[in-house]
DNA sequence: GAGTGGTCTAGACCACAAT
DNA sequence: TTGTGGTCTAGACCACTCC
């Protein structure tokens, strides 16, 4: 029981503001002299609140209470600032910088993009990787998938797409989206997640597919963005 | 590095299908030995996996993998299933149940739901308190907080609200709710809601801040909702 | 160098599950 | 009763941070 009552009266003190965002936490040794207990089992104590994700530990240097300060995602897909700001551009508004990784312009989709975009077999997809930062840290990772038949030889089979992003783009080839589908689950994140957004233990993840449809039904682009949710709120506005 | 080569190699493990959901994985004692290492190292090395979300623990049973078959939560707040459902009804096409906790006619709002409102000092909320259970497992939290002046004095302040749920009730009141935001965090539960939702370690809550508004704008409804993240994806239809 | 967290060992006792 | 996971002890060595 005791692992477990350490865990408890630090996550009391963090609730009640004793610790604030940023404070240092007692140290193992500290906590073992205090309760009396093994170094594991206050080791333990703290790791249930890393698994929590109040804490977060600085290897060499301690234990600290965590902060959140989400960057807000609007119903676009953009994150909201100072101004109305687009996806794909550098510079939003929330500070954040678009790195675009990798542009294919025909490659062969996974089955569940193909039959999601509809495509026959053997038909091939332009797919872009983008990599969100906040201040230099990676916060959001997207791989789009478009039909190739549509976005191949168009500026979104280039490295930069131009002004107002793929949506324009597709919006002057005839096919713009004008319906989206958001289906948003949270999980915890995969060995390369964490590697690639350096999340923090304890922290999960939301994981967007984002498929958007034309005026008549078709879908034109699917999207697979995971986002660090230590990092972001989503907003939805609905009706209007 | 060896109770994260174990994690490595297990999950290496179920993603290749090795394990499929629902499978049992080595026991510590068969992992000591065909590893060659501690008890605790072992341990440690399950516990990965248990963080991550990938596997569930049953004690004096095993180790097994996890599933994951979501309820899809539309737009509406409904959850999908056969035909369309609406919140607040006994049994939705999912096989979700909704089951009323509590309900107060006027209380003290908490300061942050008072300013959502736009309620003046003193004023008073009606506060519903919902569960929602997946064949006997609650699912989801709900607690609604509407302006007392208001709900006070209609079913909506009773256990039960009638046919077409509170925003039926709205209406007919000349208060009809159009339009909704959602804001949607995914972070790791409390105890409490660990607790109350019989959550799994490793699972993430999804937290929706719900507000509904009249045609002018005016906020008529505010609800926390906590859904366990192992349960659920939630659906978002833009546009159209 | 002193203090911090990260990992591992070898053993103990307890609680729960299946039989 | 046997095998499973849950918890704890007491000690070791390592890696990183800060002074």
């Amino acid at each position: 029981m005791t692992a477990a009552s350490i865990a408890k009266d630090l996550r009391a003190a963090i609730r009640s503001g004793t610790y604030k965002p940023g404070d240092r936490l007692p140290s193992e040794a500290a906590l073992m002299s205090n309760y009396g207990v093994a170094r594991m089992t206050a080791r333990h104590g703290l790791s249930m609140l890393k698994d929590e994700g109040l804490t977060v530990t600085r290897h060499g240097s301690g234990v600290f209470v965590r902060a959140f300060e989400p960057i807000v995602r609007d119903t676009t897909g953009a994150a909201v600032g100072d101004s109305t700001v687009t996806a794909e551009t550098d510079e939003t508004g929330a500070g954040l910088t678009v790195r675009t990784l990798a542009v294919t312009a025909e490659a062969d989709p996974p089955e569940k993009v193909r039959t999601t975009l509809g495509l026959a077999d053997g038909a091939k997809v332009t797919v872009r990787e983008r990599l969100h930062l906040r201040e230099r840290k990676p916060v959001l990772f997207a791989t789009s998938y478009l039909p190739a038949s549509i976005a191949a030889g168009t500026p979104i089979a280039d490295q930069e797409v131009g002004p107002g992003g793929t949506h324009a783009r597709l919006t002057e080839a005839g096919h713009a989206p004008v319906r989206f589908r958001e289906d948003v689950v949270g999980r915890m994140p995969t060995i390369e997640e964490i590697e690639e957004l350096r999340i923090e233990p304890g922290t999960p993840v939301l994981s967007v597919t984002r498929t958007a449809f034309t005026q008549d039904g078709t879908p034109v682009e699917v999207s697979y963005v995971v986002l660090d949710a230590g990092e972001f709120m989503l907003r939805y506005d609905i009706g209007g």
